[in-house]
DNA sequence: TAAATTTGTCTATTGTTATAGACAACTAAA
DNA sequence: TTTAGTTGTCTATAACAATAGACAAATTTA
């Protein structure tokens, strides 16, 4: 069954590492939705360790909301769908996650004039150096924060972008406010890193936790970039939908 | 500066929790590219840790090749850039990555015919139950491992797949093989999880490794659905690219 | 050259993680 | 009710991670 033995000396915990795994096995074995997980000491045996060692894994996922344990019973699953967040010519936040969460909502953590960097001037086709808005972005569905936005946009075109935002809570209806009645998403990067200590304070994450980072540019339908924008989610709680239609 | 505290009972090593975040801004900030980090003394006390607590995390960088130490100079960054890899409605390995490294192969690990799950049929639009031939690749760019793949064909549509793949190497040209001139990426979907016992063997993965893991659709130039596939990339190797042109 | 700064290596101590065993508490089935 | 199987809790010990201090070795700067 496990080809290769939990590393020892790797500075991630055993009861981490079958944590991570079993985490992984529920989320992929959809069989074991809602089920009954083998006995603590089934999996002491398969894994190779101390039944302890194994209660600390459970009680890991135990407070993640993965899993229940009942006494005399056994240890089930609670599943926990990912959210679907879809990234395609037209990717709105509200539009995706609206439909399945209860409640969602945007909290302006930040918001301030820079100058642009080169990266984001070749992003925005502007000149190196002109300002450019910053907005610094937290979304939230159904009380949890999901991801961490900011996003650049050119001060000249959007001076008003911030109170805009400020007053709709919507990027989207934002950008409507200055003039611009669609955009489309030009292109999207994606990585996953590790959450690094502002990731564990912003999205409510816990140390070794995984997110994912898109860098992203929309343009107006003219073409003309609007908006850049650098994104991190909360890997365990979304999926990225990537539609070609 | 760190807004937040190291988490000291998280089940991570707290030398790890460095390693993650040094690792991080050393992939963010393109600024620090090929140059030196702050002394181990100066970490420590920014960390608010032991000396030999920034070597160990500084240790695992190097073994790693994202940085290099020299006595009596500092240590310094070894800029490590990730694979860009391709997604759009044409989506081929060996275009995208071959022109990124030097070398790129496909090592086919097991080929085997099953019986369609329902999520595989569900996928490829043929009545569970029926047979597919399922196709286990994993990919490599200049000798590292990038990727792992399981792909999912017809067996009544395409029976020679297999043997197609082993003589050609190539997805693109087994398909080519079978009567399939072209296809296109119907849909994708991302998540980031830990790399499970399998990843760490298979992509020469530390345990905490992150990979980046797509579930994808490719459909003929009539629609229908040929190809299913679920691969599981490294994440600090590749990041993915989605181009909407 | 001398001084300051940096990484490399060693020893010792303390705190956390993992193992081991025992038994209680609870549940479901014989 | 009894039995078997499960999770919950306690104690004790061994293995590993983190701290602390000292000094060597190499490089750069004054």
């Amino acid at each position: 069954m496990n080809v290769k033995a939990l590393e020892r000396r790797s500075g991630i915990a055993i009861w981490r590492q079958i944590a991570d795994e079993l985490r992984n096995e529920i989320a992929t074995n959809l069989a074991l939705k809602d089920s009954r997980l083998p006995s603590e000491l089934t999996l002491a045996k398969r894994f190779d360790v101390n039944r302890h060692t194994v209660r600390a894994a459970l009680n890991a996922l135990a407070k993640e909301g993965i899993v229940e344990s009942r006494q005399g019973q056994g240890t089930f699953v609670r599943r926990q769908k990912r959210i679907s967040y879809p990234i395609g010519k037209r990717t709105r936040f509200s539009d995706g996650i609206g439909k399945q969460a209860q409640t969602t909502r945007g909290k302006l953590l930040s918001l301030s004039t820079e100058i642009a960097t080169p990266e984001i001037a070749s992003a925005l086709q502007i000149t190196a150096g002109s300002n450019v808005i910053c907005l610094d972005v937290l979304s939230e569905a159904d009380g949890m924060p999901v991801s961490r936005s900011t996003s650049w946009f050119c001060a000249q075109r959007f001076p008003d972008i911030g109170a805009a935002y400020q007053t709709t809570g919507s990027i989207t209806k934002a950008l409507a406010h200055c003039g611009v009645d669609d955009y489309l998403r030009h292109s999207t990067e994606i990585e996953a890193h590790h959450a690094t200590m502002k990731d564990t304070e912003h999205l409510q994450l816990s140390p070794g936790a995984i997110v994912l980072v898109t860098q992203a540019i929309n343009s107006d339908t003219d073409g003309n970039p609007i908006q850049y924008s650098k994104t991190r989610f909360a890997a365990d709680r979304v999926s990225l939908m990537i539609a070609n239609n």
